[in-house]
RNA sequence: GGGCGAUUAGCUCAGCGGGAGAGCACUGCCUUCACACGGCAGGGGUCGCAAGUUCGAACCUUGCAUCGCCCA
């Protein structure tokens, strides 16, 4: 490395993927085997999926999080892997499929998971690639898929020995249903919204011609399942007809009224239809008083399963079948069940009108012919909550089917009893809440899905359809000693992907298997995670840790806010808001811009807007901002909040803070390079501005290390972007020129400051180096030579730590009085508009003998930095020039009035401070006129007040002094 | 309806009992030998409202208002 590689400009591109390739290569992402372990496990992003802002966000902060303790020297372990998101990927292999005009059932399944695997091969790199140009820092070796045989194996331990403790069953219930998936889906993953709907009166006619009843409802099309009327028990209005029928209209079936102190009399009109098949309500209610004789009469005992799979009411028996079996791929299983399950025809009961119609066309229909027969009282406007398909959007109907299911409050238990016990700690604090208030409130996790790609589940039934559940279909057989010649038919479902995701922190490092990673590495550090899957993902994984390792498998969970837009907005297609983390490190044309937001479009007809509103944003497309810039914003923008607005100016005004980095770089190596910067123990003579820098560097690495313990990203940022710019570039720098272009400098004090320059230059490296990888890892190979540094990467370096004996108090206090004389004179400079290149005249006035001893020490930095032509003192008997005046405690720094001056400027400024300090004054003065203050405040804050007023009077005074003169003249 | 959180400079946010801060944006001067992706200087805030606790409140307590998120 040498200078001439250091452009004037910093270029990221020149560097990262070169840097990269060299780490990778080199095995440092490796844990070392030494020091004490370090583990974070990557929340596995979709294998299909790409990297999105959220992301680059999380991954930086657990990349920060590992290259720091990787430099601390701990054994550290960042595990790499991917999830296999059953029903995302199917959809997407879907699609595929059905622009060949083929569907998964054409294909059948072995063909279909095949077909999913080849697209895994093929897509699965894209996201490994895109987390390795973040500069992710993930062991690469270890890379891990949740369908892996390994973690399959797991899957399968854990289902068997949950089975057997009771702790999983299969159960007929009402779940989530997707009507486009076929499938069932978790309570989780429903999203739901409010509507405008309306609200159907209905009348429901006494079976003995005594009138009607009047019922409300938003599904008026799900009455063809019901079984009931009910009304509360307390309700006069109602009361004398508990017991009765009435005749529901349009099918001839008399059902009940029966009282249920679920129903709002407030509600509608108080009478409530009940549709056990299709409601979570109405099959409480049902539960209730299914053993009644008047439920008992009906049919299925009321319990009618109107619908198709898709939604559509029944048609025909085969519907009928599929629906008993809650899908649409099971002939084999119903094969093998049809001897135990009753077949009576529930398409019997649909009225022919209806049969086959989509639950939205069959509510029309079934509207019209109410109004039609005067059945229909009125119709009002009602916003309610309808249920969606996270995935499909779709309308997700509760419906009857037989699913698999974990018992979780046995094991919700002691997962609760980690975080109130501080096994694991939430980061912050308040998130706990959170947790407790879902584990409480828990219910049963259905973990079948209707899909084919996942892991499928470990259960087989016989002709009969009793369930077998074993490692597999010879396990069974060996376990219950069932010969050949019993048919044994494997599920056909697959589990819920998150059932796989919450054995990852074990899973990943071997388990079952008693493996020493899995000794060294659990439980886990940390898990870095969004609070949006904190039901999802984190407490399913505590449940699954403890019963499986008795112990819960991360110690902290740092949950960190989500990323939207500038606006506050939710990226998403549909909006057209979509940041690529990408787009911003290489930078994208407009066109290329517009033209990836507009295409894919779930809804095309917003492609107009959209394109609009990103050619007003980005005129002129985005810059490329490199790597370490995006990091270091998404470290900066770290903070407790939950929302994170991403501002493309904030990542420009750190592109900008590389550029300085760099630029800062490029003057040390070219004042150092082959230049004496002094070796260890050789002598050197360090002025202030040495004692001082390194001061502060400490005062930085302990501020710095202090953040990363709280996760404070946010302060670990702003801490190094204010010393590399405001202290390090802006004063120490300076300072360095004064002393490097001084003839007089001795060699002692040259070497002194140069190996100060180098020194600081390369610890400050270091410290950045978790957020910036890049960049850092550039300048510690050019610097770290001449600071006495030896090693093949910055990675595996050292990180800083503070020595407080490093600390010079006396050297601080005599930089900040240099400092407050040259911000005196610029403050003057700056506010008369005295081009910067003008030399001034000075004169120092009512100076101690301390301040005359500082100006000595301070001399030639505050010529040189204040621009002066000289600087003296004004002695007692010396006539007063006219001059533009400022404070440095009580001395006054004058510059001498020459044409140059603007009295009417000058004495706006001395105006202005005078008011400043006169504000100052009076607050401290109203303190001190409290007794009750001087009486009950600590007797620190009264001396500090005491000495704040003693200050501000004497300002007010000398700045009234000075006013004065400059008036009369 | 239940729960959680937010409200500080034009914008985005730190600060969470004793002198109102940062970045961006804005204004003026400056192409000074690391950097114009720059330098120097400057302007800008009754810290949502009200009451209380306290010698002292942006910070603690309560109420209200507005906005947001989660759950039903």
């Amino acid at each position: 490395m040498n200078q001439s590689q250091f452009d004037k400009t910093y270029d990221p591109h020149a560097l990262e993927e070169r840097i990269y390739t060299a780490w990778e290569t080199g095995g440092y992402f490796a844990p070392t085997s030494n020091g004490a372990p370090y583990c974070i496990m990557i929340p596995p992003p979709n294998v299909t999926g790409s990297l999105h802002m959220g992301h680059a966000f999380q991954d930086t902060l657990m990349d920060a999080l590992t290259r720091y303790h990787r430099m601390q020297g701990d054994n550290t372990l960042w595990q790499a892997g991917a999830d296999h998101a059953g029903i995302a990927t199917q959809m997407v292999v879907e699609r595929m499929l059905q622009s060949e005009g083929k569907s998964r059932q054409d294909l059948g399944r072995e063909a279909f998971i095949k077909r999913v695997w080849q697209w895994k091969e093929q897509s699965g790199g894209r996201i490994t690639q895109q987390l390795r140009r973040m500069g992710a820092s993930l062991d690469w070796s270890r890379e891990r898929f949740t369908m892996d045989e390994g973690l399959s194996r797991a899957v399968t331990e854990v289902f068997v020995r949950l089975y057997e403790e009771g702790l999983i069953y299969r159960g007929k219930r009402l779940v989530n249903w997707d009507p486009v998936l076929h499938t069932a889906v978790s309570d989780l993953e429903v999203i739901s919204e409010e509507e405008g709907g309306h609200l159907w009166h209905i009348r429901y006619p006494l079976v003995d011609g005594s009138g009607h009843l009047v019922v409300a409802t938003t599904r008026p099309e799900t009455m063809l399942g019901d079984a009931a009327v009910a009304v509360h028990s307390g309700d006069e209005r109602y009361k004398r007809l508990i017991g009765q029928l009435v005749k529901l209209p349009l099918t001839g079936r008399n059902i009940p009224i029966i009282a249920d102190d679920y129903v709002d009399p407030e509600f509608g009109t108080g009478c409530l239809k009940i549709t056990p098949a299709h409601d979570f309500n109405d099959y409480a209610v049902w539960q209730r008083h299914r053993d009644h004789t008047q439920l008992q009469a009906i049919p299925f005992n009321g319990l009618i399963n109107i619908f198709t799979i898709d939604a559509r009411i029944k048609a025909s028996k085969s519907d009928d079948r599929a629906a008993e079996q809650g899908r649409a791929d099971t002939a084999n299983v119903t094969q093998a069940q049809e001897a135990g399950q009753q077949t009576t025809a529930t398409v019997d009961l649909m009225p022919e009108a209806y049969r086959g119609l989509d639950r939205f066309e069959a509510r029309k229909r079934i509207v019209e012919d109410l109004l039609s027969a005067g059945l229909l009282e009125k119709i009002e406007e009602h916003k309610l909550t309808v249920p969606h398909g996270d995935r499909t959007g779709a309308v997700i109907e509760p419906y009857l089917t037989d699913q698999w299911y974990v018992r979780v409050e046995p094991l919700a238990r002691p997962a609760i009893e980690a975080v109130e016990n501080g096994d694991i700690k939430f980061v912050p604090g308040s998130w706990a809440k959170t947790y407790f208030e879902w584990m409480h409130n828990i219910q049963d996790w259905c973990v079948s899905r209707q899909i084919w790609w996942g892991h499928r589940i470990p259960a087989w039934y016989d002709s009969a359809g009793k369930i077998f559940v074993g490692y597999d279909e010879a396990d069974v057989r060996r376990r219950h000693s069932l010969g050949a010649d019993v048919v044994l038919i494997q599920d056909p479902d697959v589990l819920d992907t998150w059932f796989s995701s919450a054995l990852w922190p074990f899973s990943t490092l071997g388990w079952p298997e008693k493996t020493p990673e899995l000794k060294t590495f659990y439980p886990t550090s940390v898990l870095v995670t969004g609070f949006d899957i904190i039901f999802f993902w984190v407490a399913r994984m505590i449940m699954m840790g403890i019963k499986f390792n008795a112990q819960a498998p991360f110690r902290e969970v740092y949950v960190h806010g989500l990323v939207r837009d500038a606006d506050g907005q939710k990226m998403s297609k549909s909006k057209g808001n979509i940041l690529d983390p990408l787009d911003l490190i290489d930078g994208i044309e407009l066109e290329s811009l517009v033209k990836k937001r507009t295409t894919g479009l779930m809804q095309p007809q917003l492609a107009e807007k959209i394109e609009k509103a990103t050619r007003s944003q980005y005129p002129q497309g985005i810059p490329a901002y490199g790597t370490d810039a995006l990091r270091f914003t998404f470290a900066s923008l770290a903070t407790q909040g939950r929302d994170i607005r991403f501002d493309t100016g904030r990542i420009q005004g750190h592109r900008n803070f590389c550029n300085k980095l760099w630029n800062a770089a490029r003057y040390v190596l070219m004042n150092t390079q082959g230049h004496d910067c002094g070796g260890d123990g050789e002598d050197t003579t360090r002025t202030d501005a040495e004692r001082w820098i390194i001061s502060r560097l400490q005062r930085v690495e302990a501020d710095v290390h202090t953040a990363i313990k709280d996760y404070r990203f946010d302060l670990m940022a702003s801490t190094l972007h204010g010393f590399v710019w405001d202290e390090y570039c802006s004063w120490y720098l300076e300072l360095s020129k004064v002393t490097l272009t001084n003839p007089a400098s001795s060699s002692e004090t040259l070497r002194a400051t140069r190996r100060t320059l180098v020194r600081v230059l390369e610890a400050l490296v270091r410290l950045l180096h978790p957020i910036m990888p890049f960049i850092t890892e550039e300048i510690w190979q050019a610097v770290a030579p001449l600071a006495g540094k030896h090693g093949k990467t910055i990675m595996l370096q050292p990180y800083p730590q503070p020595e407080p004996h490093k600390i010079n108090d006396k050297a601080i206090k005599q930089m900040s009085w240099v400092m407050g004389v040259i911000t005196g004179v610029r403050n003057i400079r700056g506010e008369m508009d005295i081009p910067p290149g003008k030399r001034l005249p000075a004169l120092l006035q009512d100076g101690t003998s301390e301040d005359r001893a500082r100006l000595q020490r301070g001399r030639d930095y505050i010529i040189s930095l204040a621009g002066l032509e000289s600087l003296g003192w004004l002695e007692a008997g010396d006539p007063v020039p006219e001059s533009a005046t400022s404070l440095v405690g009580n001395m006054k720094v004058l510059v001498p009035l020459g044409s140059l001056i603007d009295r009417k400027a000058e004495a706006k400024r001395l105006a202005r401070e005078r008011e400043k300090a006169q504000e100052n004054l009076e607050r401290a003065r109203s303190k001190l006129d409290n007794p009750n203050f001087l009486e009950r405040a600590p007797e620190k804050i009264v001396r500090q007040e005491r000495q704040r007023i003693s200050e501000f009077e004497a300002a007010v005074k000398k700045l009234d002094a000075q006013l004065e003169k400059i008036r009369a003249l």
